[in-house]
DNA sequence: CACGC
DNA sequence: TTTTT
DNA sequence: TTTTT
């Protein structure tokens, strides 16, 4: 705590960025957040293959800026005004199982309105 | 031989150590020779090392001289530190290569041949901004309906144009339908007054550089003799224009000069900025475009845990078509990937503050090391606000670059006219800027008679203050001749040979800018003031700057007038700024640039 | 004597607990009868603990009952703190009490007796903003120059006009140079215009409640009568109009009522907010203005070490003319004050960050313990730029509050709108917004119809709808009528007695003004969905929130009609946020409330 | 550490406000910045006696909303891009002495470079 | 006619 | 320049 | 919606 108040240019802080932005680069710890339909692939590549693909590639990219621990999230719902839920990103078929805990959390909460768990177990159940 | 393994010649020896460390493939990557390469390179598989070591080994191992080299690169960044990491290797010398960004590269040889395309060697380089601003004017006088086709929808139609070599003629005859007739008729007009204001637009700079080569042989075939190995870094991310740009440089061996040995380093995989312009294809087809070629794949990976990349190949190999390539380490599994789902994005934001808080109880981690990304840039939000809230330092990368900054940008316009009197749109962005009673009218009436006369918009002032405009009021020309003549004052500081920064500070004090800021009660102005004055250092600390690219110890003539502009000069100065996106977007502590650990 | 000892009436036993932990003169000052009474507090003196002691005191000791308590504060905060630690003492029979902000206060007797000042009692409340759109109107159908007399100058100076209770007609006859005469003119027409909108601006619920009190006696008896005590805290903030309004609420005995009993706690060295019309003189002359007054004074603070009570000794008694007055502690010397003289304003938010760093590696402390404070906001720009840099956690005070920002007060325009039907401000406000083409031109012809035919601007727009206004269009009546159509529809879910949560859900849908901020590319508008989600929490929870002020237990009968609206109502919900400036500007953890440690 | 994740709510953070919004409050730690004339005094009360000692009383509140530790301090210049140095409060006359280290450093300073040393004495020689 | 909204 | 409603 | 110049 002493130190870091000694050399303050040093706490640079955790990085915020677009996975755009991300390339090239890479860190110890990455979050790729708001892993859903409409965001990763966006909206607006819906209908056109070659838009999939590309969106494909980025959240690829993402991934492999990571070199020791990643985590992949999103929410089911952007604020309480907005009502209708979100579905995960396609992207995630094959990397999470459908039937995994992270999938399963969204019903259950919705009942029990409990906070959901956090999973440490995808990383055995990868393709 | 045996006197040969007790004291082996120094070359041999570099050349030896250059191989060091390497794995197989890496090291095919930088011994090969005789036909053009592609090295498919993975995500952290070691790329820029294979770059710079095979520059470097073609100075120690293949007789090439430093100024037989062109490597080309998209970012400044990369092209510095591909610099920095050859000198490292082969000494000082390397600096007489030509290390750049494509359009850094082009914005030299445009230098050089200005005139041959009808310009003159103090061409302003527009950016985006500029354009737009072009864009808006010409539209203006083209009456078109600026609802139904924005500046920003022109400007775009017309960079896809560009990007694919489409001149304006070619654009007029192909138009098919009546947005690409009102965009040829912009573009038609648009790129008359980028000539007529002896300025580049950042397309223009790879269109016609590749004009240039393609019209004029004799200028191509200076460049082909002189550069031999020309190497390419994020071929992926080539649009045509600058396929086009490359193979023009390496030449077919046809009007004897043989071709220029060719490298290109890549990854389709990673190819994400379709929507600027770059086509996946230039590297995809690349063993179809260049027959000759060899191409050699990187797929040991020194960054990721083995998790992260079987994780990274699933997502990606179920896209088609695609070249198979599998990412592999032997660094071990590792930890195992977390997944989240949240209520809503707040909650996301909760557990990733948490997970980071955790990461840091850990000890062994910075912030620094830590990054979080998203699809769009307003995601970013939700997280900023937990992070104040629970004071985890961080930075956002994006938003308004320092050379994108209205201040910014609006004292760079003055010193872009002291440079370059033609540059109209610069000229007309400080016109009123401070307001100095040269209205919407005034303008318009200035730029009616440069129009008329066909002179630049510089002249048109300079007659408005001798009354030869019409429909122009006294009041007006006398806020003209002030304006041309503090313009005047401040060029006799070009003249006299001042340093830039004097320059800059002269003009943000002479034309009351910075008092007008300082007067003003918008908190955000205090900003504005404070970044001006970081350009002023910014300037300063240009002109003391030790030069890169001429050297002393190289015996390299080709120096002076070799499209470089005079070092600290305001020209340079200029260049820079023009040609670099931002000073530090993203710390470059740690980048793709990956060893063996 | 001896029964009494060893079973004492409760009430008796009561009293002496309230007299508990209190030093001689806060005991004094909470057992003071019979006449006026002013309590000099100075910092951390236990101010509030005096106050609502002195109240419990009064309902234990003094045979008061609850509804004769009238106490005054200046803030929602302070009147709520004081409600809730009074019912602490003496339970829920203090909800009765008027505990209140001089300006709910005045609401509450306004509601009572609207139309004896020729208002309805569904009056809308226009707070800063409301005040200067409606200056503007008025100004610009006076022809007045807004360049000389800006809508912002002008309602400050006939805020400064009602503080000093001068009416329009006063303004008038006194008016001496050209600004008096200017703001008069304006100030007759915009009080024209209020009362044609059925609306009080802040200073008038001031200024019309003495008027009320001074032209209607019967009024004034009344509440003479009903309130025997008069509290009032932070005297020293108050203004003439806030004075008179106290002395007119105590009355001096004519007529045959009693005076009520004065207490009023304040602190002269405390004394900041000359610029909004407070006096310093109120609370300096009181003993001139109360002859039989008694004064009382806190010397000793529960906060803060003799080292800095010395300090603030020191700076403060250098003011000439003020009563001599000096903070003492038992709490001892304590820390040595730090000084520290930076190079540049960076450089002395380096240093204390630094020293942040140091008190949290001492552990004794929470960052929530700790404020740096400057004199003007733009001042924590970088002490902001610098804790986000070291991860240092802070919350800036001030700045935009959530009932000021636009889409709030939009959404909240419709709601009065449909409350109070005459409030033209309001209704001009949300006229195009969101954007339905109901454009200047439009809006103009509605106001000259309005004005001509001396109606409303709601009458004026149903009557553009059956095309009786002048010089409307088609397109615009269309537009209106589409808008008049919406209100009607959105009226009949008020009448029909649906919550306030979702009348307010109804108006953003309906309205489109949600959709808007949705579809746009502005990250701000993000903010902006969010702040009105926020809004729309606020409005559900208003709905089920227990009522504080009438209670089950209480036997007093005069709750209905006695200027309560409705708990839980549209208008109830509207009154809470036009009285509220913010919900949570500054932590309430650790108050002025400062007692025995 | 841990506990702070753990009930986020908590770490509320350092309150950065004006004087005025400090009225009525407490802190443990206060810090008053920005001490020079034409801020502390503010330019406008300049030649208004009423309006002056307001300033005073202002600057009297700031003082008093602090329990345990206060700080007081200034910068002699606003930006490197504005030369005329400031000088510091009048207010401060009699709490802190002319001669104390901390105005010598003003000058110290500009001769050496040397970053000013903090002092932790000015509670002893307060007036 | 410039300028601010 | 501060901003309790 | 992303933005290497």
């Amino acid at each position: 705590m002493r130190a870091r108040a000694q050399h303050p240019p040093t706490v640079e802080g955790v990085t915020l960025a677009s996975l755009h932005a991300a390339k090239g680069l890479e860190w110890d710890a990455v979050f790729l957040v708001g892993l859903v339909e409409g965001t990763v692939p966006i909206l607006h590549a819906e209908g056109n293959d070659a838009a999939i693909e590309e969106e494909r590639r980025l959240l690829y990219v993402g991934v492999t800026r990571a070199r020791q621990f990643l985590s992949l999230s999103w929410a089911i719902a952007r604020s309480e005004s907005n009502r209708r839920p979100r579905r995960r990103s396609r992207f995630l078929y094959g990397l999470i199982p459908e039937d995994h805990p992270t999938s399963r959390l969204t019903r259950a909460r919705q009942q029990a309105g409990v906070a959901p768990a956090q999973c440490r177990s995808c990383g055995s159940q990868l393709v | 031989e045996l006197p040969a393994q007790t004291s082996p010649p120094p070359r041999r020896k570099a050349g030896a150590e250059l191989l060091d460390g390497l794995n197989d493939q890496q090291r095919a990557a930088v011994q090969h020779a005789g036909s053009p390469l592609l090295v498919v390179a993975g995500a952290g598989s070691g790329k820029t090392r294979v770059l710079t070591r095979r520059i470097a080994y073609l100075l120690a191992e293949r007789d090439v001289h430093p100024g037989q080299i062109m490597a080309i690169t998209f970012t400044n960044k990369a092209a510095a530190e591909m610099r920095e990491r050859v000198v490292e290797l082969v000494g000082r010398r390397a600096n007489v290569m030509w290390v750049s960004t494509f359009h850094s590269m082009c914005v030299r040889v445009l230098r050089r041949e200005a005139t041959t395309l009808g310009m003159k060697s103090s061409f302003s380089v527009y950016d985006s901004d500029d354009t737009r601003r072009l864009i808006t004017l010409v539209s203006r006088d083209l009456d078109i309906d600026p609802k139904r086709y924005t500046a920003r929808g022109l400007a775009t139609a017309i960079s896809n144009l560009k990007n694919e070599l489409v001149d304006p003629e070619e654009a007029t005859a192909k138009a098919t339908n009546d947005f690409e007739r009102r965009t040829a008729e912009v573009y038609v007009e648009y790129q008359r007054r980028l000539g007529l204001g002896n300025a580049f637009d950042f397309d223009d700079l790879i269109m016609r550089t590749v004009e240039l080569l393609q019209n004029f042989p004799d200028v191509a075939e200076y460049y082909r003799r002189r550069f031999r190995h020309v190497l390419v870094d994020e071929y992926q991310d080539t649009n045509h224009a600058q396929y086009t740009l490359v193979r023009e440089l390496v030449g077919t061996g046809q009007g004897g000069v043989e071709p220029g040995e060719l490298c290109v380093v890549g990854d389709a995989d990673q190819s994400i900025y379709a929507f600027r312009g770059a086509t996946i294809r230039n590297i995809v087809d690349f063993e179809q475009d260049y027959p000759q070629a060899t191409t050699i794949m990187l797929e040991q990976n020194y960054r990721s845990t083995q998790t992260i990349l079987s994780a990274a190949n699933a997502v990606i190999s179920r896209n088609p078509g695609r070249r198979d390539k599998r990412l592999w380490t032997a660094l071990g599994d590792g930890e195992k990937i977390v997944g989240y789902v949240g209520d809503n994005d707040h909650d996301e934001a909760a557990f990733v503050a948490g997970e980071i808080d955790r990461l840091m109880d850990g000890g062994e981690v910075k912030y620094s090391d830590i990054a979080v990304f998203y699809r769009t840039n307003n995601q970013s939000r939700v997280f900023e606000e937990i992070f104040v809230r629970m004071g985890l330092p961080y930075r956002v990368v994006g938003g308004v670059r320092f050379y994108e900054r209205r201040e910014v940008r609006d004292a760079l316009a003055y010193l872009r006219v002291l440079a370059n009197p033609d540059d109209g749109v610069s000229l007309r962005r400080i016109l009123n800027v401070p307001k100095r009673g040269i209205g919407d009218r005034a303008e318009a009436c200035v730029s009616a008679h440069a129009e008329r006369e066909r002179i630049s918009f510089d002249a048109a002032l300079r007659d408005a203050v001798e009354d030869r405009v019409a429909m122009l009021n006294p009041r007006s020309r006398n806020a003209i001749a002030g304006f041309v003549e503090l313009l005047d004052d401040l060029r006799g500081l070009v003249t006299d040979g001042h340093e830039v920064g004097d320059i800059l500070e002269a003009v943000l004090e002479r034309t009351g800018y910075r008092a007008e800021l300082e007067a003003s009660d918008d908190p955000q102005d205090a900003t504005r003031v404070d970044n001006l004055t970081e350009l002023v250092t910014v300037a300063r600390e240009f002109a003391v700057e030790p030069v890169a690219v001429p050297d002393d110890d190289t015996q390299d003539a080709q120096q002076d007038g070799d499209g470089l502009v005079e070092p600290g000069s305001l020209a340079a100065f200029l260049e820079r700024v023009s040609l670099v996106a931002d000073a530090d977007q993203i710390p470059d502590e740690d980048e793709e640039a990956t060893g063996v650990v």
